[in-house]
DNA sequence: CGTGTCTATATTGTCGACAATATAATATCA
DNA sequence: TGATATTATATTGTCGACAATATAGACACG
């Protein structure tokens, strides 16, 4: 009974009836996982031949990523896939930061009790996971993902929705894919997964908030001695 | 020498070249100002004579209001802006507080000496202004946005830049023309502009974002009466 | 040899026509 | 008469063709 796959942002839902929503999909998804690369150019023509459509919904699309701040696009021009650098990578974090603890503090104040247990269900799969293949990261990451999804559904707050789950996240994931970097602090996490799930049960909104942003603080730091890292290496 | 005028997030810029980013504009304009009213059905067709252009561009306009959430459409049916609850502005409120006070944040530690002075002469001719005419409601509102826009500005976040003078405010203004509301609480919100000021100056990140949640706090808090009143009315 | 202009080409922007879908009005049957 | 099936209509979805613009290359000139 894997609770994740479900409930996890679906890259593309089956249940598409249009072109241009469609072709915003595997777009977004060609873009964040890197099969387009960040900078290059999006030739309307050759995707509208890649994707099997004509130019009309490929624009429409165009638009939607680019509202999305996915892609750039410039009059006469074209549009182009977003540059990624250090510092713009950082600034999403603190975004998130404050958004995630405003959802932690909803959450507390609206989530009811069936909410919470099924947040405690989750993560306790994610424990038993992480016990049982000593963090394979892909579940890891999974879990974090779905832990997070909970939290943020459940703050009931549909503009921070949107924001977090439609707009930031993937270029969260974006990143994550581009830069190569998986998250070594399961264990850590969890424990503050663990703290930030009983300040919710609580209805401890200010508490769930200090935790929440501590903990997107930290995987920020966590990034961003990556990125260090990676500097020194290059 | 007003300062405001020319900074001030423009209602739709000239230099716009291309057909769907104006209709874009004039669209958001009409349903922000509250020309095309809330929850009213849009119809292509319609608009399309309205603005002298074919449906293709005003798909795309109608694409990017979606994205940045202020129609919602159905596939096959169309699109229809959004309705305005009580509960909805009470969370985009929630949102801005985090945002806002990242942006101060930020801006204490990013902003330069000039930047600084700037911020200081905007407060300086809204304080006048507000002096002259005892806080004549126009100038009072473009003052204190403007105020808030160049703190935002100066975060050098660009994706808080985008969230806050692209896609929120326009929420805001829509809440603010259609429930009718002016803040009159002008000369509390000048002083708590003030210490927000300081904090920066200062370098005090965690104070001004202290100060400046507060203060989009009693905004609210604002807000929130002016929504009882109205029930009482009603 | 560098610089500026001009032209050729490719790409984006725009439009009108046609196809597909949902809604409403009508008709049919139990 | 009520409910269901069916058609009619209006609206959205999609496409291909044409116009406008920017970019790269050739060419002339200083």
């Amino acid at each position: 009974m894997p609770v994740a796959a479900e409930t996890t942002m679906s890259s593309c839902p089956e249940d598409i009836k249009t072109i241009p929503e469609r072709v915003f999909c595997q777009l977004r998804e060609d873009i964040v996982e890197g099969r387009i690369s960040a900078g290059s150019r999006i030739s309307e023509a050759e995707l509208a031949g890649r994707y099997g459509t004509s130019r009309g919904p490929l624009r429409e699309a165009i638009s939607q990523l680019a509202a999305v701040g996915l892609v750039e696009r410039r009059p006469n021009v074209g549009a182009r896939v977003i540059e990624l650098s250090s510092k713009q990578l950082l600034d999403v974090f603190h975004v998130r930061e404050a958004l995630e603890g405003t959802a932690a503090r909803q959450a507390a104040e609206r989530m009811d009790a069936a909410a919470v247990q099924q947040l405690r269900d989750t993560l306790a799969a994610h424990e038993q996971r992480i016990g049982q293949d000593g963090g394979h990261t892909y579940f890891q990451e999974s879990g974090d993902v779905d832990f997070h999804y909970r939290i943020i559904q459940g703050s009931g707050n549909r503009y921070l929705i949107k924001l977090l789950c439609h707009d930031l996240y993937y270029l969260v994931r974006m990143y994550r894919c581009q830069f190569g970097m998986r998250s070594k602090r399961g264990p850590a996490a969890l424990k503050e997964h663990g703290a930030i799930v009983d300040a919710i049960a609580r209805g401890d909104g200010d508490m769930a908030e200090l935790l929440m942003r501590a903990h997107v603080r930290a995987s920020r730091a966590n990034v961003e001695q990556m990125l260090m890292e990676k500097v020194e290496v290059n």
